[in-house]
DNA sequence: TTGCTACTTAAAGTCGACTTGAGGTCAAGG
DNA sequence: CCTTGACCTCAAGTCGACTTTAAGTAGCAA
């Protein structure tokens, strides 16, 4: 497979496939002419490099997943960590979800005076919950 | 209140403080020759702002939320379509979790032979899921 | 053989939310 | 009055995951 297949295999652009492979997650197995080719088996990489993005994993996590030969070496440790991960992910952002339905709902006339919001403007201000950036999210 | 007060009692550094000033997310009342001088209302101000990056604003977005007076001017209507994007997270969040922990217990050999893995790894790379860049999570 | 393009590289740019650094000012305590 | 150190400004740096750009190369159809 030549790089534009698997651009279209895989929806990925080309940028990301050579940048990719240039952090290692991805080889292609040689060239002909400057050309890449790939084997069938990175599209599995992949798929798989996608499912750790989603979990929350880091790219040079998963890096760390690939073994030299490129089969993943997963620790279930490492798992079950993240798994307990998405568990408070989950927690604070169902709290915080319920919060915003009630404040949308209260009848407060300003949301500061609704005591669930200031509660919870009391929480995020002492720095109980931190540091979201992006929930995932259903591609459009 | 001097900077450094606000620093004790919010737990940001000044350098956070002067940066949010400048992106017009919290004002100071003055100055006292070149110190900022701030009123007790910013606090509270402050309390939001964790609030709203918690639940997933963006500053721009908070920003907006702010009245010229400093008071906020939230849109319930802004707060439910949060709350719909949480749902959407959480969702996908409770599904990889599932995932990882029977990755974690399956007996398969490899991870790669597990089929419900495998659907996960489909799912990713067809790019269902998508964007997750970090989850709420507990300060250390 | 020519020429079109798809491919290549390396370096720099982007985005959001801050932090860091250099160099300067001044309020307050001794 | 003088020193000290907390505060100031403005510019640049950081981090992660890519994207973009500029300049070059070469496989393949005609």
């Amino acid at each position: 497979m030549d790089i534009s297949e698997v651009v279209r295999r895989s929806g990925l652009p080309a940028s990301t496939l050579r940048f990719y492979e240039q952090k290692g997650l991805i080889a292609s197995v040689g060239r002909r002419g400057l050309h890449r080719v790939f084997a069938a088996g990175v599209l599995e990489q992949l798929s798989l490099i996608a499912l750790g993005r989603a979990a929350g994993f880091s790219l040079n996590e998963i890096a760390a997943m690939f073994g030299a030969d490129g089969r993943p070496r997963i620790e279930r440790q490492q798992l079950l960590e993240k798994a307990d991960e998405l568990d408070q992910s989950i927690n604070q952002l169902t709290a915080m979800r319920d919060g915003l339905r009630h404040a949308a709902a209260c009848s407060a006339p300003s949301h500061l005076e609704c005591p669930k919001f200031r509660r919870l403007m009391g929480l995020a201000g002492a720095g109980v919950i931190v540091e979201r950036r992006n929930g995932a999210s259903v591609k459009k």
